[in-house]
DNA sequence: TGTAATTTTGTAACGATTTCAAATTTATAA
DNA sequence: TTATAAATTTGAAATCGTTACAAAATTACA
């Protein structure tokens, strides 16, 4: 079965037509999307896709954690279809946004959680100058 | 001289009346305020303040590195007056941010930097439930 | 004291997100 | 099948946080 579907029906999500595309779409990029980037894009594909679908879907995918949620960038909601463990890195120059691996030896091994508290996610994001633009810039 | 005053020197910034205002707020409070709430709550004591110069100000904080600005909810916008490393905690029940310390053996070492990136700064992000709302819930 | 530079202010515009009710699609039972 | 109910999608309007901008007020400087 198609990986996608498979992955929203283990999060209890049913397969419809929309969220298969706007998953797959997470799946297959690794751009960190926003809203409107994949409405956008979609709309090729689905000239009714509505930008209230794509709001309501990733709700959905968030409450069922199917997807990651980005706020590394306050100035817009980012998504990631890999809810693996790994790190964000935002250049505050190009606004892109970069994976990187999580620190310590181990590879995809989460900071010690603090106590009292029942954590749910845990978000580790760095923002400066990517490589290209420490050069770029003056 | 008053810490305040001496804070915002330290980083380049005139220090107006409205600015030491908004720089105070913050210092003085572990809230982690949103706009919004920085701006009524010193609406009280400065009837004339502007929205717009809040925005403006913590703009111009934000660039000179006098506060932290924590992405953590995606909602909204918060900011932190404490600058010393120390990670956040957000309750997706009651929507509190905690200041949690970072993990790891000394106090406030941050978590390794990634290869590649001029890293200005770190943020390290859990959420969950609070103790409180663990309880409570259900 | 006068002039320039800086800062603050309020209004309007903008843009992301939510609300909501109607339309469509899908599931269920006769 | 066909009828009916439930779930999902859609588009328009409303909401809310933020930004743009130009005028007013304040501060610095000659």
């Amino acid at each position: 079965m198609d990986f996608v579907i498979e992955h929203l029906k283990k999060h209890g999500i049913k397969p419809s037509v929309q969220r298969v595309a706007i998953m797959r779409y997470l799946m297959e990029h690794c751009t960190h999307p926003t809203v409107d980037a994949i409405y956008c894009d979609l709309q090729s594909q689905m000239p009714t896709l509505s930008r209230t679908t794509v709001y309501n879907t990733l709700s959905l995918l968030e409450e069922r954690d199917a997807l990651s949620v980005l706020t590394i960038d306050s100035r817009n909601i980012h998504y990631d279809g890999d809810t693996r463990p790994h790190a964000h890195f935002l250049c505050r120059r190009c606004k892109q946004i970069f994976d990187v691996p999580m620190p310590q030896g181990s590879a995809d091994e989460m900071p010690e959680t603090p106590a009292g508290f029942k954590v749910e996610h845990t978000h580790l994001y760095y923002d400066g100058l990517c490589d290209r633009c420490r050069v770029e810039e003056n």
